[in-house]
DNA sequence: ATATAGTGTGTATTACTTACACTAAGTAAT
DNA sequence: ATTACTTAGTGTAAGTAATACACACTATAT
């Protein structure tokens, strides 16, 4: 299939991979998904979810494809965010690899049973804890956050890691950790609400010792629409 | 060097390049750098300029090499902003380009002489009058486009296409040209030196054909402190 | 009934954004 | 020297958005 490329193009023996920084939002914490590896370099070390690109899917179809494999979802929000190349990134080889983030609804407990031989074991890590990280997965952890800090601010992704039905508090509580500081609720709800792209729900929160808040869902059209534009938060 | 590659890693052959939007503001216009091909496969056609990434250099030297080689320039501002690696992208092979774009000061007319064998020559072309380009190199400067609009509302990048003096005119110049839109005189005046960036010059334009408007240079050290920043334009 | 913990709401102040039009200064032509 | 031309340079008022701030309400648990 590939015979041109030997005639015509200069190359040596390389490869692309990608890598996925999975953030999940939940019990009021902002999580990503890691993996044990199960395979030489770095075996037994915590990393970043990642994989070989295939000959015959492009970028995009290769990080929804781990994701698939790790996770089970499809239909994930997700998007490139960087590529590193630095030639000694990793010990075996020169491997470039596309860094792409995701935003998860974790809500009900899925179990993840990774279907790849390379993790031994994936799970959720506080991404104020991480372990030691192969490779240079933690300048790419520390960039994609960064790239959701930034974007955060003009663009309604937050709704991405909540589940269908939410308070404005779980809300909220996503900006703060994102953002890392605290928000006035009172400022919060108004501007939230201003976008209009929330609908109140005639349902409440269940399960709490407290009074429970009114739940809300985003409305998809209007979000839509709102994702074009620049917001300011 | 790469043998670990063949033993352990699963891979294929496969190629990294590089391409660049090299912007230039020139007589009031927006341009970018196109190159004329003078290899197969596109021989004859215009591309953006770009070139293989070499098995010893990383993707940031090798951009700044690309830029080198074709302008003679060294320090310039560049940064990656998306990476581009859809299957059938190079009709020779899996080919996967990670995209920059550089930001010139045109200023002097510095002849471009390209220094490389894949190019017949190089020449600026204005950003709203680009003729059709070889392989996928549309949508990477459309993407690259796209970037520097969201860029230049959030970071003072617009200097980088000024020559050292300019005048307020210029600036709200490039402001206009990359958001695609007039601006307000008084206004923008008012805001870009709220920033407390520029520094007034005791020097005013030369060769024009009418009132002379003062220069200004940008003060680096704010320079510096305010890009860390979020600004909003 | 009482303690507890989180929900939900309004206003005043300040800072920023926008819209808008004329005079000043220099050059070129007569 | 006068005039015509072209761009430079300036202020204010009105509207909009951001911020700071405190207490009563409601559901549950004991």
């Amino acid at each position: 299939m590939f015979n041109d490329l030997e005639e015509h193009l200069p190359h040596f023996n390389s490869t692309f991979s990608i890598d996925c920084v999975v953030f999940g939002f939940d019990e009021g914490e902002l999580k990503i998904l890691l993996i044990e590896r199960n395979e030489e370099p770095f075996k037994d070390w915590y990393a970043l979810p990642g994989n070989i690109v295939g000959p015959d899917e492009s970028l995009d179809q290769s990080a929804t494809r781990i994701l698939k494999e790790l996770t089970g979802l499809g239909d994930i929000f997700m998007e490139q965010y960087y590529t590193f190349g630095d030639v000694n990134r990793h010990p075996q080889g020169r491997v470039v690899s596309i860094a792409y983030y995701a935003l998860l609804r974790l809500g009900g407990d899925k179990a993840l049973k990774p279907l790849t031989s390379y993790a031994k074991k994936a799970f959720w890590k506080n991404v104020n804890d991480l372990p030691k990280l192969a490779f240079d997965h933690q300048q790419i952890f520390d960039k994609g956050l960064e790239k959701i800090k930034r974007r955060i601010k003009h663009q309604p992704i937050a709704f991405e890691l909540l589940p269908e039905k939410f308070t404005l508090t779980q809300l909220q509580n996503v900006y703060e950790l994102i953002l890392g500081k605290k928000l006035d609720k009172r400022n919060f709800r108004k501007k939230m609400l201003s976008f209009g792209v929330l609908k109140e729900l005639d349902e409440k929160q269940k399960g709490v010792s407290f009074r429970a808040a009114m739940l809300y869902k985003f409305d998809k059209r209007k979000y839509a629409k709102l994702f074009g534009k620049e917001i300011s938060f």
